[in-house]
DNA sequence: CTGATTTGTGTTAGCGTTATCTTAATGTCC
DNA sequence: GGACATTAAGATAACGCTAACACAAATCAG
């Protein structure tokens, strides 16, 4: 007996491949037989249950029910060409961009959009290699944060046509659209509020420059602000830090070193600031009488700590909210080339408190 | 002769529905073309080189580079049955969470997997919605915080076969498999300590408990372990609280007021730690002296602020790496039924400082 | 050098939806 | 009551890729 052989010759233009479906997922085709309709009028009862009548709502609803159908996003994208996901990539998860990404989930979760999150750990060629992959998977639109990009990034995200956002710094030469605010401004602006209030002898403590345009900027403000005002900002004055309460305790001592008589440090981030704060506490040195303090942020931190810390309000949660609504409106547009909403500047706001 | 008949035949096979392909995007198709190979050449060279002559690895990748073309991940997952895509759904985003998510991202991003991440406001009913939606998406596997979830829920989860961690906490009756420790234990061990040194009257300062399972172990390890030891845990020396440091110096303020002769408070999250010892600086407290104030997380702040901060210190980062390497081993494992990783639990410990 | 592998590449049929067209059913207007 | 919209439901071909197999060429054993 060869059943071998007289199945392959018998078969050979029958004998057709066939992967067999095992997961054992139920299709839409299983709920369209079990109701007795089509598969369109599952796929519409689904999608938009009014352009269905209601008697076959009523068993197409059933069938789900009884058969514990759950919709494949995936096939649906894939037939439609959109696949309500966004993609939102921040340099890491911090409190910060925490409140921008709480921002943009507040808009879009409702729409049913989903996020899919990229961290870049501050490397540009990281944000590179993320954007390939979400474009692959294609989203529908993207948000990143700051205007320092690798040129194939945005190359990439040009031609893709795709609705992108730069988020937290402005730009003059945007890829699509910008939401944010003027971090050289703003840095400014609070150095000229210290110089006003007397301080003269002013350090700075901030992020590293590396692929980071809120921080070059924000060292920028401070530079152009003291230089402006006749006053020393050279390089020794300046400390670059990981964003974290310690390095703001430890930059707070190595300015000290090499300028005992400092009367003040602009620290551009919050985290610095209260880790400078808790360092002159330590070390018993007043805050402000001895040395002042301002940060940049408004954390929530800001204002609980004693001395309450002077500080740039920046619109964390706005910005999120900002993005996805421009997002948004590019997305419903029928006509894509309408509507361009272009650079949104949210402004910030100099929190006077007790610290400088 | 029936031309009418001939006609309306004749034309009913030609008149094809026919979509018009106007995304303008390039598809594997055409990089086949240009390159001379079939679709599957294309495929192959993209998935593993190796797996193609290095002739037609150079042809392929030189018609991929003229041409621009950028793989379609989702009709390459409805192929292949698997997203490459993990689901992350935490109670919102903050520093600790945001600590685990860095985790995950370490041990997932190299492999190619990307996270699609959700937030429940603390809301088990919102877990449900991202759980249907995520698995709408055909996520390979998700990881959750806590082991509280609507039966809807875990039903879905435990019938999808999926790979499930659930996070941040121990449980007994698992949905897969779990990555955390016992918030309870470490809740009664800090106790412990503050009770040897001698603290006696103690109140609580700790989050919500609604759909909290972190929250109500906290809770019932400070109650378990001060009754243990005869101590007062009422209600009246227990204060509820949002995860913020503000939050954290009015709860002291409500704990102090009602309890003025309490000489310490246990506050089951740093941030309320570090907000209650703000308060006390303002205040003029003296800590440990008149308060003594511990914590939980040993968050970056605690080890800062002065007095540095004794409190628990738990597995933030570590459990992102154990939560994704728990899926990996299941993702990774041919048999699916074999190598069940079950429970990791990472432990704890009491991080012994000044202010407590 | 021949039959038996091994390797590389091609062919085809899905994966589970939606877009588009077609047809049937219903309503509307003098 | 018949011509003409209007509406509801169905049939079918994509969407862009991969699994599974088929098959020719290359390699190998004896």
């Amino acid at each position: 007996m060869e059943p071998d052989k007289t199945a392959a010759t018998g078969k050979r233009s029958e004998g057709r491949k066939q992967r067999r479906r095992q997961n054992g997922q139920v299709r839409m085709t299983d709920v369209a037989a079990r109701a007795g309709v089509s598969v369109m009028s599952v796929s519409r009862a689904v999608r938009d249950p009014e352009r269905v009548s209601p008697k076959i709502r009523a068993r197409v609803e059933k069938a789900m029910r009884e058969t514990g159908y759950v919709p494949n996003a995936l096939a649906s994208s894939l037939a439609s060409q959109r696949s309500k996901v966004i993609a939102v990539i921040v340099p890491f998860i911090n409190a910060s961009f925490g409140d921008s990404i709480h921002g943009i989930t507040d808009v879009l979760q409702p729409v049913g959009y989903e996020l899919l999150i990229g961290q870049t750990a501050f490397s540009i060629a990281n944000e590179e290699r993320l954007v390939e992959a979400f474009l692959s998977r294609r989203v529908d639109g993207l948000i990143l944060v700051g205007r320092t990009h690798t040129k194939t990034t945005a190359a990439r995200l040009r031609d893709s046509k795709l609705p992108v956002v730069e988020s937290w710094n402005l730009s003059e030469t945007p890829i699509d659209m910008v939401v944010g605010f003027s971090n050289y401004e703003a840095s400014r602006a609070i150095l000229r509020y210290m110089i006003d209030k007397g301080y003269r002898r002013i350090g700075y403590l901030g992020g590293f420059t590396q692929d980071n345009d809120r921080s070059v900027d924000r060292e920028r403000g401070y530079v152009d602000e003291l230089s402006a005002a006749g006053l020393p900002n050279g390089r020794s004055l300046r400390s670059y830090r990981a964003l974290e309460y310690r390095q703001g305790s430890e930059g707070c001592d190595e300015l000290l070193e090499r300028h005992p008589d400092l009367d003040a440090i602009f620290a551009a981030s919050d985290m610095l600031a209260a880790g400078a704060l808790f360092q002159c506490m330590k070390r018993g040195i007043a805050v402000p009488g001895q040395l002042a303090i301002a940060g940049f942020d408004d954390a929530d931190i800001a204002s609980v700590v004693h001395p309450t810390l002077t500080t740039v309000r920046v619109p964390r949660y706005d910005i999120g909210v900002g993005a996805a609504q421009s997002l948004l409106r590019r997305l419903d547009a029928e006509d894509d080339d309408a509507q361009r909403p272009g650079t949104i500047d949210l402004g910030f706001e100099i929190i006077k408190r007790e610290s400088a």
